[in-house]
DNA sequence: CACCGTGAAATTTGATCATATTCTTAGGCC
DNA sequence: GGCCTAAGAATATGATCAAATTTCACGGTG
């Protein structure tokens, strides 16, 4: 049963669960998340095909996908490419982060329990060795993990997904950033959010997570100026 | 526009540039924000295809495109439909709405001109006009145009981006409003709004614009309240 | 003689459709 | 009532058509 007559498919053998849209989707979406396809890097659809050894219909379905959420921008001419963010772009960034994800962590506040905090701290706890390791990708996927998991708590899909959407949009920049300077110049602003999510206090979290995003948005501004 | 099964589908607006998956997604999107197509209704692609005379591809496309827009929920197994709002997503989305559309407003402030406000006055008289005549479809058409229309002021396309995307997600639940109460109950609190944008005052227009969301999303409530 | 611009052909890419395959579900039979 | 079968819908592939960009050749000019 389910023998793919694929010569070379090794993707998803266990069978049934992954639709392979969705496997494009998450894929595209993880490389361009983490930097590994960098701002204005052109991307074609039979590139895709080729690339993912998938047809083109997968292929279409998750590129529009990703140009809703922002992920990529779709230039004219039937040309897509990974957005490049500009110095406009960082003032509108900085002030739906800070709303949207200070209210996140209000609400997981309210919500967590000791259990999910000590998940919290393992991932804060990796997160720091790869700022040792001054292993980018590392660094960006527990930063990211941090962040994504405690909003998990936060109970609150549509906020979610709105702060989800602002992190595909700087993403690729953060991570051009740490190409740049390393990892070392960042302090680990994510004890602070720990604290308060212990001592259940919604405004501390709050003030944590701002201080947090204001951090994390000052370094892609160096990196945005640096750029020119 | 009713399925019309000529032999070639209506070839659009500006002569020969939309794409079919583009027409899709806007016609679906239309029908979607001003409740044509009811909340809890099955979508399916055979359905659509042999509606809009396409192919099921750029059908497709446009459904991938409105999962990820939030028009449209995928409901596990290949299922999708139009989302039901649930009371518990109110908080959410009034808070969402409150903050990014109250800073667009400060921020078209800053920006409009008297043409500009001409425009929007022009639009509120045939708001003002829909209410008296109880035109519900036109209502909610002009309502969104007014708040549409005042956002590409501010000249900030993420918010803007966020901002339609919250309106997804309430827009049809504001039609099953609107049909069961009419619209007679509406005070249009838009004239705030644009008295501060003659005033320049930014403040003065985030308060105007958060009293008009909260009387808004309160209605929606109302709405939501009285489907058990 | 070398360089550059203009134009057309060719290749690449995107858009759409028709078809095959798989999965879900509904209905009938034991 | 549970299981098996069939139908229908969604997923995925390949083929086909159209459009655009690139390439290349040719002729003119410095």
């Amino acid at each position: 049963m389910t023998t793919t007559k694929n010569t070379s498919l090794p993707v998803s053998e266990n069978g049934a669960k992954a639709p392979a849209h969705e496997t494009v989707y998450q894929t595209l979406r993880g490389q361009i998340l983490f930097g590994e396809l960098a701002p204005g890097q052109a991307v074609t659809i039979q590139g895709l095909t080729e690339a993912l050894n998938v047809g083109m219909t997968p292929v279409r379905e998750a590129i529009r996908r990703l140009i809703s959420d922002g992920a990529l921008v779709f230039q004219g001419n039937r040309r897509v490419s990974v957005p490049v963010l500009l110095p406009k772009d960082l003032d509108e960034l900085t002030f739906a982060r800070k709303t949207i994800e200070c209210e996140l962590a209000r609400r997981a506040t309210l919500r967590v329990t000791s259990d999910d905090i000590a998940v919290l701290v393992q991932i804060d706890d990796a997160l720091d060795r790869a700022i040792s390791a001054g292993d980018v990708a590392d660094y960006l996927a527990q930063n990211y993990a941090f962040h994504t998991t405690l909003y998990q708590h936060a109970d609150a899909p549509i906020l979610t997904d709105l702060a989800d959407r602002l992190w595909l949009r700087f993403g690729p920049s953060l991570r051009v950033v740490c190409g740049r300077f390393g990892t070392q110049s960042f302090p680990d602003r994510h004890k602070d959010i720990l604290d308060a999510l212990r001592k259940a206090d919604p405004e501390f979290a709050a003030l944590a997570m701002e201080r947090d995003v204001t951090q994390g948005m000052e370094q892609v501004s160096m990196g945005l100026v640096a750029d020119n």
